[in-house]
DNA sequence: CAACTGACTGCCG
DNA sequence: CCGGCAGCCAGTT
């Protein structure tokens, strides 16, 4: 099921952002498994596979805290996204689908 | 096998 | 807005 939510990732056009959450709950309707936000979480930690990382934050808009959190900042914001004074992006806007 | 540990969330104070 | 906390569940200790 982890290719399921890989899959999903892999479809975020660029400059839009997905949350974990989201992503399981997506991959939970297509495929057979529940899929929760946590595994969702991990599933990106462990990955090999080549998909846009980067688009995927928290349902509060922030990157997660972790050792690649500046790059993933980098990288989103090479893509247009802004963040505010509080490093949090636009949900409203940016969320996809 | 019990206990811990998170790229998480939603709720509460 | 921020911190705390209970759910969460597969992978590690």
């Amino acid at each position: 099921e982890a290719d399921g939510v890989l899959d999903l990732v892999e479809q975020i056009p660029a400059g839009r952002a997905t949350t974990y959450g989201d992503l399981a709950r997506m991959a939970s309707d297509i495929g057979t498994v529940r899929v929760t936000a946590r595994m969702v979480g991990r599933v990106m930690a462990t990955t090999q596979r080549d998909v846009p990382w980067w688009r995927v934050i928290n349902a509060q808009g922030r990157i997660s805290p972790r050792d690649s959190a500046a790059e993933q900042r980098r990288r989103l914001e090479g893509e247009g996204v802004a963040f505010d004074a509080r490093g949090r992006v636009d949900l409203a806007c940016l969320l996809w689908p």
